[in-house]
DNA sequence: ACTTTGAGTGCACGCACGTTCACTCAAAGT
DNA sequence: ACTTTGAGTGAACGTGCGTGCACTCAAAGT
């Protein structure tokens, strides 16, 4: 056995460069599409060449899906820290303007990559993209029927509301990623308006409904 | 002068080309993002060699932003059309998601485009497509303000108001476009969500500022 | 001490691309 | 009848691409 004191660096390595794909794609991304970036490009920009890339994805696509994947867990994982926050109980909504912009402004460039390739990209990773997202409508959901004001709803209702959050949440990330950086007054703003249609959401429905 | 009997063929020619060359990369970009498909595919898709692409476009950018125009005076005339109908004053809402419904199924291609472009395009193309939904969102709220309900709201509460429109017709269209064919009971669906999503923000909107 | 493994290399290939240039040959202008 | 114009042609170029193949050379396994 020879896994003994910090790890097999075999392995290591392979990980550290497969890291420096994923990396070096989505920074590549940020300025043009996935699917007009070259497997060399992401090669040249990793530091290794053409051919060294296939060690760790046989293709471009398959890249694309790590992203979506590597993505959506960094999504999760700060949705889930948030859930643990007593002030979401007391006020999702100003919580989830937050935690929302936060969220996009620490990791951009993967809300970028979804942003626009749940629209511009292949067919496989729109696919994996939307499928991400209807998991998220559902956890989010799971979220909602929990709190007060809407825990006598039906599931239907429910499910129907969260679906208009995250279509809510897609959009205002499309805003806040296309904001010019240094602009906290625009970003001031984009949370105000994402609050105020959160609101508008949950008053119009209860309203309507009763 | 020759302006004579049928209009001058030569000119009716080359404006026929014209269209081939913008019909042709409508058609390619069903498929894949505009920025994928390539000055050669255009040309061969609408029966002429590479370089007579040059007589009328300097570049593919030109050409993209060409079929943002057209795609947006399409929508357009279709909105000037339905609101001389007198049904859009009873009501809407519901004639609205008509209107989106039909337009759309009508010219998809069009449709599919400005989805994907907005947010997938190049730079140029990208924002001409920004600027004209914001023309667009000022334009609804114009229709917006002569409406009974309505006229007493202030100007920036019509304008969010025709925002949040704006946006979800923009939403709605591209799940009409994703839409497989031949699915009329989908396509009521998507209708029905954007009438809920409509009357929603109409009710939560009056509730909420009373 | 030895073999095996596999991440990364370097070269070579055929292909599609954007763009250039000199050209043709009818219609439009005279 | 003539010249001019300009949309469309066809060959040629340099470039970057994806991918195949034979390779190196340490780490991992024995």
């Amino acid at each position: 056995m020879t896994e003994s004191a910090h790890a097999a660096s075999r392995q290591e390595q392979k990980e550290r460069t497969r890291q420096a794909i994923l990396a070096a794609a989505l920074e590549l991304t940020q300025t043009v599409g996935f699917a007009q970036i070259s497997l060399r490009q992401v090669a040249r920009h990793a530091g290794i060449v053409p051919t060294a890339f296939y060690r760790h994805f046989e293709s471009m696509d398959e890249l694309g899906l790590a992203l979506v994947e590597q993505s959506f867990s960094t999504l999760r994982h700060m949705i889930r820290e948030a859930q643990r926050d007593p002030k979401v109980f007391d006020n999702i909504i100003d919580a989830a303007a937050d935690v929302l912009v936060e969220a996009v402004k620490h990791s951009k460039a993967h809300f970028a990559f979804v942003a626009r390739e749940r629209v511009g990209g292949s067919e496989a990773v729109r696919r994996a993209i939307r499928h991400e997202l209807d998991l998220f409508v559902s956890e989010l959901a799971i979220v909602l029927a929990r709190l007060p004001n809407i825990e006598t709803w039906s599931f239907d209702d429910v499910q129907m509301v969260s679906r208009l959050f995250v279509r809510n949440m897609v959009s205002n990330a499309e805003e806040v990623v296309e904001m010019p950086d240094g602009r906290p007054d625009l970003e001031e703003q984009i949370k105000e308006g994402a609050r105020r249609q959160m609101r508008l959401i949950v008053v119009g429905f209860r309203d309507w409904r009763s």
